[in-house]
DNA sequence: GACAGTGAGCTTTTT
DNA sequence: GCTCACTGTC
């Protein structure tokens, strides 16, 4: 594919030294980055390639897509477009054994959840310890741990630079200290490409994640620095990009824009429900009759609570304005952890059937009090309401399993169904897991595990987890170890798996649509906690206009937001 | 452990 | 308006 590209462009393709490209969403910063790697290549080495850093699985995929539109077969296998993450690991396990005489093993959020929750005392210490004596490493020091590794070893800091000497950071403005301390070193050795929005800054409550990064990096080092946003550029922009600048900015005038729209709805008699389900069912129409087949539409929302509900309201059939619509189809993208942790206790009410003994009764048991002790974890790093009656939840299963050891009855209604039940198994992986998850949602305490690990794809027979229990079941006639093959399989795809590319519907939080890129977008505002802006004197007002930006520009064609009746404008003083 | 009644407070979190 | 923490009762 060929681009036409301007003379600043050509010049930032040009330029030997690091460079900063700083734009928006649609400012083609990405693409600029791949041509200027591409125009980089050509000079490399045998066995050298380019490196591109990014932050989520789902923005390499993206960028991976970039990729394949821009470069030839040959040139596509020079490039490693990877998540911070996995680049760190790759470095942790090639160097961190030959450093420390032990290989690192990684301890997933979830174990580290499970263990912190159970630690009393400093667990910044008992981490650090971890890591020394037991070579054991959380994900959160995975940055930290690397840029240890390649600040202190000249001779690793040069093979690593040998490899990739030409790099591309994306999304800069998010990267927390550790991450900065690992590209400040590698900066040295290497050539870089920065790339930033500013206005995309929507993590800066994460600890590490600083409002004046960009500057820091300027101070530190030499780099060209080339602004994509010009004012040339800005009347090109979509409709859609620029109700988004305009949504930044605070007191900009309600701009005109024929593909975004914004309707209302009386937060009352049944109309939330009925709202949703139309404006989706009809953004999909709107798409489908400009041409595009098979649209992808995302629908936003500010908070976990509403996406929840937002998914209810388009599970069941609607009625607006005397007319039906849905129930649409559609996928919620959902919190990985706790989805791990509910699905390893289904896969714990598998293993139970193989061998009705204590040890299986209590494994199930144990895997559903570890899915609370996380969710306790979890709400207390927030922090959040539910830590308390999640501990009290686990701390009955807990107990469930002395009662089992002392012989005793359990008590708990919960656990007694948890620790014997006969789910009847029919050697089908799909049919097998599905009746697991349905024990799971007849009991009220459990109905959470049960939808929590509905976002676990074990939908068909060719999804891996289901391959993987069906072979067991082939060669042993049950599930035996399927809460170990379960884990295995989770814990590859956390940090390599590729995120799918989005179909059809799918439903989400804002923050985590960022990245992504979709035909269409709704982006619903609820009552009573589910605001899009915070009060325009709260110190985050900017920052929940940032956050509105990035779903707005999620769209390559059309936005509709659907927000209360009586909700204050974005614009105007 | 289960249930009922009362009063407070309502974001976001890439791996 | 709904969920969670807390309290008291059986």
């Amino acid at each position: 594919m060929k681009f036409e590209i301007d003379q600043k462009r050509r010049d930032v393709i040009a330029e030997p030294g690091h460079v900063l490209v700083l734009g928006g969403p649609g400012s083609g910063k990405t693409t600029l980055a791949i041509l200027k790697a591409q125009a980089r290549m050509a000079k490399l080495s045998p066995g050298q390639n380019v490196l591109f850093l990014s932050f989520s699985r789902a923005a390499v995929q993206q960028i991976l897509l970039r990729c394949k539109d821009i470069l030839s077969s040959e040139e596509l296998r020079r490039i490693e477009i990877k998540t911070y993450h996995a680049f760190c690991w790759d470095l942790l396990r090639a160097h961190g054994q030959a450093l420390r005489g032990f290989p690192l093993v990684m301890m997933t959020p979830g174990t580290e959840s499970v263990m912190r929750t159970q630690f009393s005392g400093d667990w910044r210490c008992e981490r650090r310890r971890l890591l020394d004596e037991e070579s054991r490493i959380s994900f959160d020091a995975f940055a930290h741990a690397a840029a240890r590794l390649v600040e202190e070893s000249k001779v690793l800091r040069g093979s690593v630079a040998d490899l990739y000497p030409f790099v591309i950071l994306d999304e800069f403005q998010d990267t927390d200290d550790d991450q900065w301390r690992l590209v400040d070193a590698l900066a040295a050795a290497t050539n870089c490409v920065f790339l930033a929005d500013p206005d995309q800054r929507i993590y800066t409550f994460r600890e590490g994640v600083r409002s004046e990064r960009l500057d820091v990096l300027r101070g530190k080092i030499t780099l060209k620095e080339t602004d994509l946003q010009t004012d040339n550029h800005r009347s090109k922009l979509s409709d859609v990009l620029r109700y988004g600048d305009a949504v930044v900015r605070a007191t900009a005038p309600t701009p005109a824009c024929r593909d975004v729209s914004v309707a209302s709805y009386r937060p009352f008699e049944n109309m939330f429900n009925s709202s949703v389900s139309f404006y989706v069912a009809t953004l999909l129409g709107e798409l489908r009759r400009r041409g595009i087949s098979e649209p992808t539409v995302a629908v936003l929302a500010p908070s976990n609570d509403l996406v929840a509900d937002i998914s209810d309201a388009l599970s069941a059939p609607r009625n607006f304005s005397g007319k039906a619509y849905g129930p649409v189809v559609h996928e919620i993208a959902w919190d990985a952890e706790l989805s791990a942790a509910a699905a390893l206790c289904v896969a714990s009410l598998l293993e139970q059937r193989s061998d009705f003994c204590a040890a299986t009764r209590k494994a199930s048991l144990s895997q559903a009090a570890s899915y609370w002790l996380q969710k306790k974890d979890w709400c207390e790093q927030q922090p959040r309401d539910g830590a308390i009656s999640s501990g009290k939840r686990a701390a009955t299963l807990q107990s469930a399993c002395v009662q089992i050891d002392t012989g005793k009855a359990i008590r708990a209604s919960a656990a007694g169904l948890l620790a014997g039940h006969a789910t009847p198994l029919t050697g089908d992986p799909v049919v097998d897991w599905a009746a697991c998850r349905a024990l799971l949602a007849s009991h009220k305490d459990l109905q959470e595990l049960a939808s929590q690990s509905r976002m676990v794809g074990v939908a068909s027979a060719v999804d891996p987890i289901a391959l993987a229990l069906g072979r067991v079941w082939a060669a042993s006639g049950d599930y035996a170890g399927a809460v170990r093959i379960v884990s295995g399989i989770l814990d590859q795809q956390r940090l390599i798996g590729a995120d799918k590319p989005p179909r059809g519907c799918v439903v989400m939080t804002l923050h985590k649509s960022k990245g992504k890129e979709f035909d269409g977008v709704v982006i619903i505002e609820g009552f009573r906690g589910g605001e899009l802006l915070r009060p325009r004197e709260a110190p985050d007002f900017a920052d929940s206009r940032r956050v509105l930006r990035v779903g707005v520009t999620r769209a390559r064609h059309l936005v509709r937001i659907i927000r209360p009746q009586g909700a204050p404008s974005f614009f105007g003083p």
